[in-house]
DNA sequence: CTGATGTAAGTAAGTACTTACTTTTATTCC
DNA sequence: GGAATAAAAGTAAGTACTTACTTACATCAG
């Protein structure tokens, strides 16, 4: 395993030996911010797999091919480098990232957020909810580590998990509760709470989300299957169905009698 | 001689040692199947809190009275601990449970499941959801352990999480999916898939208690204050209008055009 | 040369788990 | 009843290893 003694000895030749076969190929020597970001990186995918707690910093720096100490000379402690991940994962791909280029995905709000402007533009409700769910669910299961970050931060206590929730639910529920809250003086949704029903919405996606890459992950055994676009226009059809208010005069369909009997002596 | 820890002199005088003001309160010597039981609910709540790699054998002894080995004479490593755990979770309250006393209160899908029985007995479906929904909610509020060492095994991909699935969530969608099925039937609900359905709800529900017991766990800086039954009214109610067939004769109440200012006496 | 990038080899404080021993308690035999 | 006894409940003080973090020293680019 590459380790390292591998006296470089052996001779100056490039002889590189393979690099760990790790995510990071690391290869050689680097520039100081380039190291950093890619100890980052590097951290950002062990600590969503084992927690911050779980992950050693001598795993961090095997996996980025160097040596324990060149995580402390980068980060004075472990804590430190948890910080830079959270201004990583906060900033990446807005631009305004000390480190980390552009080509890295947006945050997570970010990312949801411009389909369903869109959408809201046109006043096309069934693309805003939609959209809304089938980017998230997206960006979950492309970036799973993004909802075990959250998850595990949020059990640490650490202050991480505040700030995702600041800077990314609040966000939603203030955007997406203006526009519903619009929508209902349009009068075209009923009078319900903004909140629940963002809530309800956001809840159900975020629940599919989390069940699908934490407990069903095997796809053959999967309770539910079905894709992310059937499951946004599911979820959609329902909340809509839902929330929409009653065409003029004809009564509200609760409190139906219930015409088909239920037989109790089924299944068990 | 080790001895060490004095007050032998001390005559077999009962002079107790104040016992260390644990939660525990563990004072003197126990039988076996006490002590044992102690100790899981201590590593319960200690590894709710800090997840499994989090808490040390240190810690459960400490909070439990106790030194170290005393732990490691009961369960042979800390995973034996762990499984007793899953033991202690998954039957208490049944009956079956080779400790534990009755008293202790039943597992998860146990507890929600006897009164949506009962309305589902009554074919009354708000009373189905409502309950479901007021029942689980309650069940996070009242053992908030629960979803965190839930959540905890799960990211640490302990077999905990597995079987706490298998026997917890899939009961739910079995029964509730089947109900759903059944009403479907006798036309009461519109045709969609009744696992979706389960999803959505149970996923609303859960993630509304996640996120509380979580997140926004300062009630002042909650984003949406709601008590659980209003919670569990709402939910259903945008649920329920979300899949109950549309009366014969009129027309889906989706895609309306938004005239109709919302006016209309709202029920409740 | 100089300063940043790198490393091997520490250290002190944990970590899960053991060992060798003491104290309590329930049972037995008188 | 009450001593004798065996089993079980308890402990202090280890062990072998890991942890986050340091130190002293080497190497390479500009």
């Amino acid at each position: 395993m590459s380790r390292a003694t591998t006296r470089d000895g052996a001779s100056g030749a490039a002889a590189q030996p393979p690099p760990a076969a790790q995510a990071a190929p690391a290869g050689g020597r680097m520039a100081a911010d380039e190291r950093r970001l890619q100890i980052v990186r590097v951290a950002v995918r062990l600590f969503s797999e084992r927690g911050f707690r779980g992950t050693t910093t001598k795993e961090i720096a095997h996996a980025a091919g160097v040596s324990e100490a060149i995580i402390f000379r980068h980060f004075a402690t472990k804590d430190d480098l948890y910080a830079a991940i959270i201004d990583y994962k906060a900033c990446a791909g807005t631009g305004a990232c000390p480190f980390a280029p552009e080509t890295e995905q947006p945050p997570f709000v970010e990312a949801v957020r411009r389909p369903v402007e869109e959408a809201m533009r046109r006043g096309d409700d069934r693309a805003v909810f939609e959209s809304l769910a089938l980017t998230m669910m997206q960006h979950h299961q492309e970036d799973p580590e993004f909802l075990r970050l959250l998850m595990y931060s949020a059990l640490e206590g650490h202050q991480l998990a505040q700030i995702f929730w600041d800077k990314n639910a609040r966000v939603l529920y203030d955007f997406l509760g203006a526009y519903i809250r619009e929508r209902q003086r349009g009068g075209a949704f009923r009078d319900v709470d903004p909140l629940v029903v963002v809530r309800a919405f956001a809840g159900a996606v975020t629940h599919h989300s989390l069940i699908n890459s934490l407990w069903d992950r095997d796809p053959a055994r999967r309770i539910l299957h079905i894709t992310n676009e059937e499951a946004a226009r599911e979820f959609t059809k329902i909340l809509l169905r839902g929330i929409v208010a009653d065409a003029p005069g004809v009564k509200p369909a609760r409190e139906r009698k219930r015409s088909a009997p239920v037989k109790k002596g089924k299944k068990k």
